[in-house]
DNA sequence: AAAATACTTGTTAGTGTTTACTAACTTTAT
DNA sequence: ATAAAGTTAGTAAACACTAACAAGTATTTT
């Protein structure tokens, strides 16, 4: 997971690419372009262009991975800790468009099962993350524990990639940050004790 | 929107051909195979590649349209309604997985931006019904008024995506309805009065 | 220190495949 | 006799990717 700084350049016009116009944008003819170089000098430094894809999904993780494991390490109330994940992760999106089309690009990479089994595995391993926290308040009688931890993640989880489709539908005009703390009103209302 | 047999016929085979390996799958090719007959035949039935899936869209809408009208101006409480149309999209997907692609294909639509706007306008509005239903609950003392509508049907909406979204990259083992079930009971206990 | 060598990173020109779509003709049904 | 609905054969454009070569930089050998 080293990447030289040529790679990391090249990530990041791909990002630049799909947050533009979509994962369907990102093709080698355009990546060369915005790189300023011939298509083939691309593959002196990626093999494919699954691993231009591949890298950049595992680059993206490495980003979140740490915030999110700042946020759940530090010391404070659980609920306070979902917040804070809530806060970062609606202000991360409005920084970079780019990502909102890469989340919700599974099915864009339906084509490819190594990059859907890397999203499936980054899906899963943050709903694990969301469902422990959410025991642990429940076991700390922050969070009501008349309902099953993995049903609020999936709420939660699934409330946040609504808020951010819809926004993104809508041509990204809304204020992104202000749909998030509305929702996370309602979410701090239903969920605790 | 009135479609000939044939035009039938292909937004049919376009499901299928969807349904089985995602929307980069629905090529000319392969839909003139499916239907057993030349690729020039189809410009015979629709202009070009785009009007078949403004076809299938609006054709998939009406259908499930139709559907949750009719449980909307049945004579339940809200609640009851909410769980009916839980039941019915469930339900729906578990039985035509073709629609779980398009309805996660927003991003595969990009490209073309009638189709995009079209998605865009279904959710908006499925959206605008869900709240309503939420509101007549509320008036009723059904559901609780301390969170807003809106953001109640996000989390709602969500949490449904969220579960189909998750079924889909685990690769459809699991049960889906039983897992329509288990998210209904946890968003019955979070919204009702 | 100078020369020879190898490696890295770029170039131009091109390949084969897939894509949506069309022109021109033929069959079938009304 | 006409129109609808099919056929074969082919096109242009986009796609990811490759072969062969060139220039610059490091490394090794003399």
């Amino acid at each position: 997971m080293d990447f030289t700084t040529r790679q990391v350049e090249i990530i990041e016009a791909s990002k630049y690419l799909i947050g533009k116009k979509g994962i369907q944008n990102l093709t080698i003819k355009n990546l060369a372009k915005k790189m300023s170089f011939s298509e083939p000098a691309l593959y002196r430094h990626f093999k494919d262009k699954t691993e231009i894809l591949k890298a950049l999904l595992l680059f993206h993780r490495e980003i979140i991975k740490s915030e999110i494991i700042k946020i759940l390490d530090s010391d404070q109330p659980s609920l306070t800790k979902i917040q804070e994940i809530f806060k970062f992760k609606f202000n991360h999106i409005e920084k970079n468009p780019a990502f909102v089309m890469i989340i919700f690009s599974e099915t864009s990479f339906q084509y490819s099962s190594v990059l859907s089994s890397i999203v499936s595995k980054i899906m899963a391993q943050r709903s694990k993350r969301i469902i422990n926290l959410l025991r642990e308040g429940q076991n700390n009688n922050e969070i009501r524990n008349d309902v099953e931890a993995e049903q609020l993640a999936t709420i939660i989880m699934g409330g946040i990639r609504k808020t951010i489709l819809s926004w993104k539908l809508e041509g990204f005009k809304s204020d992104l940050n202000l749909e998030g703390e509305k929702l996370w009103i309602t979410i701090q209302k239903l969920i605790k004790k």
